[in-house]
DNA sequence: ATGGCCTTGGTACAAGGA
């Protein structure tokens, strides 16, 4: 029997609201790695406790109030790291680890607001040094996952409505440059390895009874190296906690790996 | 319609998200 490594990602928008739902969603999936963002938690209030009962390692790199990033794992995470080294950053959007074989990299990228805005240069200047970064996990670390909520939508397929979003934040140029700069390192999007249905998301906004309408983008993504191409066996996005009562307005992306 | 919803902080409404 081959066995296979279930990743995942999740903007989860606030742990402490969906903590209920994260665990409920740990027992049906059972994936190997969850990467959360929005976790909104500083590390002194990380539900450790209620993960650890329920088998969970955790992780975690938080902040008040905004940002938040953890990896949970079935096994212990080793070499950790939090948010770009070199770059001095006082948000907290990245959390990485080695588990298995894998190096983890989840990330929760800038929303960048506006185009020309002070935070979209942010946004900017942030890719810039998480993909130098990469590319030197990369040359360290074969087999590597990086997984999050891009804050992209990297072509028009990934959008609902392309029209009206043209030129608007998570549709412009320079971010879907940047993302064809990160699969240039020798990286490749998880989903678009499959067939998969037309008109799928990852976010739906809250208003305008979005989801119920399936008017959303996919902006969460899992990018995996030329090294694990291969053994890259699904992926998938699960709407199912989308539709629970006070969902996130993410819903979780799944990439199931062959074991190395 | 520069809207509509949700979360935080904090206790009114502003900021941020996407």
């Amino acid at each position: 029997m081959v066995s296979t490594l279930k990743l995942a990602t999740w903007n989860v928008n606030s742990l402490s609201v969906r903590l209920p739902q994260v665990l409920d969603w740990l027992a049906a999936q059972s994936p190997d790695v969850l990467a959360l963002q929005e976790t909104k938690l500083t590390d002194d209030r990380f539900p450790f406790d209620a993960l650890a009962e329920a088998g969970w390692q955790a992780q975690c790199f938080g902040q008040k109030t905004y940002n938040g990033v953890a990896l949970l794992s079935r096994e212990p995470a080793r070499e950790t790291q939090r948010n770009i080294p070199g770059f001095d950053d006082e948000q907290a959007r990245v959390i990485a680890a080695s588990v298995g074989d894998l190096r983890v990299i989840g990330a929760y990228f800038p929303n960048g607001q506006e185009p020309g805005s002070d935070k979209f240069a942010y946004k900017m200047r942030w890719q810039d040094a998480l993909r130098e970064w990469v590319r030197a996990e990369l040359a360290v670390h074969p087999a590597l996952v990086l997984l999050g909520d891009f804050n992209v939508a990297p072509e028009d397929r990934d959008v609902h409505d392309p029209v009206a979003w043209a030129g608007q934040i998570h549709c412009t140029p320079e971010e879907r440059a940047q993302f064809q700069a990160l699969l240039a390192l020798g990286l490749h999007d998880a989903f678009r390895l499959f067939d998969q249905p037309p008109r799928s998301w990852s976010w739906w906004d809250y208003r305008n009874l979005a989801f119920r309408r399936n008017q959303g983008l996919r902006i969460d993504h899992i990018l995996v190296s030329d090294a694990l191409r291969a053994r890259v066996r699904a992926c998938t996005i699960d709407k199912a906690p989308r539709r629970n009562p006070r969902p996130s307005d993410h819903a979780p992306v799944i990439v199931e790996i062959e074991a190395g």
